[in-house]
DNA sequence: AATATTAATAGTCAAAGAAAGTCAAAGTCA
DNA sequence: TGACTTTGACTTTCTTTGACTATTAATATT
């Protein structure tokens, strides 16, 4: 079995019913599996991504950890469905129809919506390059999401 | 935990209802947390910044002290001032102190601030290029920030 | 009473330490 | 061969530490 199955086992075994996050040292992980630090980011990068209903936050320095939270998909989710099965690109305007369809489902508020909109906005992003914007977009917005969930 | 986490944790519990203001004596306070006392320097330059929301006097010599106040943001424009007084850079250390600032002065809710870190937050924007990564970021959390006053 | 000295504080800044992140080369396997 | 995985050198971020400096209050001296 490959070691990043390993890992990524291990680290989904982690996940119990009472806190739906959990905390990791990424050099502690590394030494006991006996691999280099950076693969953990392989695997997190490759296996706890918002399309797999993960969102993820870190912090480097002394104390600094890896938080990883699952975001429960009961797969009649709707929001959840949504992210899972969005590219990994989305326009400004592909934005304002998942808004329009989330506002009349009820499943987000008109603060929220708005929100999410000013974030993804073209405005907001015009300083970043054009071969990146929409990826950034499309990651920007799934991690909104999937906070809302 | 970070040791700078937990004086800072201690330093906010010492805050209470009736005085915008505590006195701390910096040498007593690092020998209390086993530290050197230029680590309460560092958490307070980090985590009591005025812009902030605090503002720090101290005075040396015998008897000598720190005073942190917290400053009134009783009126409706708060986040208004914020805003307006943020600079165009911005990191994402910053963005935490702030959002916990305004929670704590209730000016915005959890989901509110959840949106505001992610949003904002180093994971997601880790595609945009150095050099124009804190001044999205500022563009992002003022804009988002926007739609909340 | 005025001045000088000493002790008690706090401040600054840079180096060392403790994490995590990036990226591309090398390896593996279907 | 092409996609996925492993590895490691290098980078970035944040925290801790300590030597040195600055200021003020208390005390001693004249």
């Amino acid at each position: 079995m490959r070691m990043s199955d390993v890992i990524e086992e291990f680290i989904k075994d982690l996940f119990n019913d009472e806190s739906d996050y959990i905390e990791i040292q990424r050099n502690e992980l590394a030494e006991q599996f006996n691999c280099v630090p950076s693969q953990i980011n392989y695997v997190i990068s490759t296996r706890f991504n918002p399309t797999q209903g993960y969102y993820v936050e870190s912090r480097r320095g002394g104390g600094g950890h890896i938080k990883i939270k699952k975001v429960n998909v009961k797969n009649s989710n709707y929001l959840m469905h949504i992210i899972t099965s969005m590219g990994n690109k989305i326009t400004s305007n592909e934005v304002d129809i998942f808004l329009s369809n989330f506002l009349s489902y009820n499943v987000i508020s008109q603060k929220e919506a708005k929100l999410l909109k000013v974030a993804t906005s073209d405005n907001i992003l015009s300083q970043v390059p054009k071969d990146i914007k929409d990826s950034l977009r499309a990651n920007i917005f799934k991690n909104m999401l999937l906070n809302l969930v």
